[in-house]
DNA sequence: CCTACCGATCGGTAGG
DNA sequence: CCTACCGATCGGTAGG
């Protein structure tokens, strides 16, 4: 592709994704200079803003990016039919493989969102709640009794917590690795939620 | 207590660094500006220059006041000696309730950690390595079998993701509140550790 | 002399 | 694709 584009254009476009999401990672949204990223690059300024129209356009376009990516795998998942655990073990270990492809965005998904202008920040959470959705239905397939409790958000989103956790904390030549850190997760997330208390007399919320 | 300063000095500095911890958290360090805060404290410019000498040091405080606290509680939780399990449900309800006493401070604390000095930034990862430490202690603990393999501190690691996601999701007006969420954590996360596998054959790291 | 503050403006640097 | 800049806004401080 590219009639009347560079040959390489679209490569350089991702060249400069991947790079300006380490560094948004690394040193913030906000604190990252267009300078820092066309250097890290190895180009000029005006050559980077010939690639992207300004800063937040490579902020909108590594969101947009990475949570489509995370969307679209865990359809993928539910839309193969099996047994609600091998479902949850699926998704866990998918999530963990997306995310340790693409660690740098995905920080810059948990972390920068708040840059985000209201239009963008709603159609991009919109997709992470779809995705967080995915998730809980599985989580209800395993204990249906949860649905009469307010607990099957929460416990889903303790299983998020662990895995986006992660990637403040692993290091690349630390003793585990990420394929070591999804069946891990999945086994500590099911076995727990097997034998998750349910509060006897949970508050029905008034209205 | 002030000879020399006039009476709600000392007051004065910690409203402002819970005002400037809530700014933080909800725009991040490098995007908050000084206007910002001394707006929000009710103050002019010059003014919040008289309590903080400038905005790196109300970050410094903010970190270095709750990291302290976190530190205090786990020290006080491990010398009560008491059941392992019993010790690891006060170390998850202690902290779930010292994060949503000073929640803004925490999510400081967490996400904008890269913005301290070399210095001031080894001195707080120490406080918290020693926290960790302290949960870690009493995984092993619980899990004794775990101190052949290297899964201690991962596992500690995925539990310090559920409560540290936790403020990234939850709303004061949800169904649950952080009361209802210590026990919940504490519940997943030791039925789920009582059955974590230890993989057999863990590779041995050749030095 | 002190503190607690205000209106105005400084030197530097950001995105573009 | 570069040097050279701009409009604006930043953190921090002067005099009073």
């Amino acid at each position: 592709m590219g009639r009347g584009r560079a040959a390489g254009y679209d490569e350089q476009r991702e060249t400069i994704l991947a790079r300006a999401a380490e560094l948004f990672a690394q040193r913030g949204y906000s604190a990252t200079t267009m300078n820092q990223v066309a250097e890290a690059c190895g180009l000029s300024k005006p050559a980077l803003y010939h690639y992207y129209k300004d800063k937040y356009a490579l902020l909108v376009s590594i969101a947009d990016t990475h949570v489509s990516r995370l969307e679209t795998l865990v359809q993928g998942v539910l839309a193969r039919k099996a047994a609600p655990r091998a479902q949850m073990r699926a998704l866990v270990e998918g999530l963990v493989g997306e995310y340790a492809f693409a660690q740098h965005a995905h920080r810059v998904l948990t972390e920068e969102v708040k840059f985000l202008e209201p239009g963008d920040q709603q159609r991009i959470l919109e997709k992470e709640r779809a995705i967080v959705s995915g998730f809980a239905k599985v989580v209800t397939a395993i204990r249906p009794d949860l649905l009469a409790t307010p607990m099957g958000k929460p416990l889903t989103m303790l299983l998020f917590g662990m895995i986006n956790w992660m990637f403040t904390w692993m290091r690349p030549d630390g003793e585990l690795g990420y394929e070591d850190m999804g069946p891990m997760v999945a086994d500590l997330f099911l076995n727990g939620l097997s034998r998750v208390a349910v509060p006897k007399a949970k508050k029905e919320m008034p209205h």
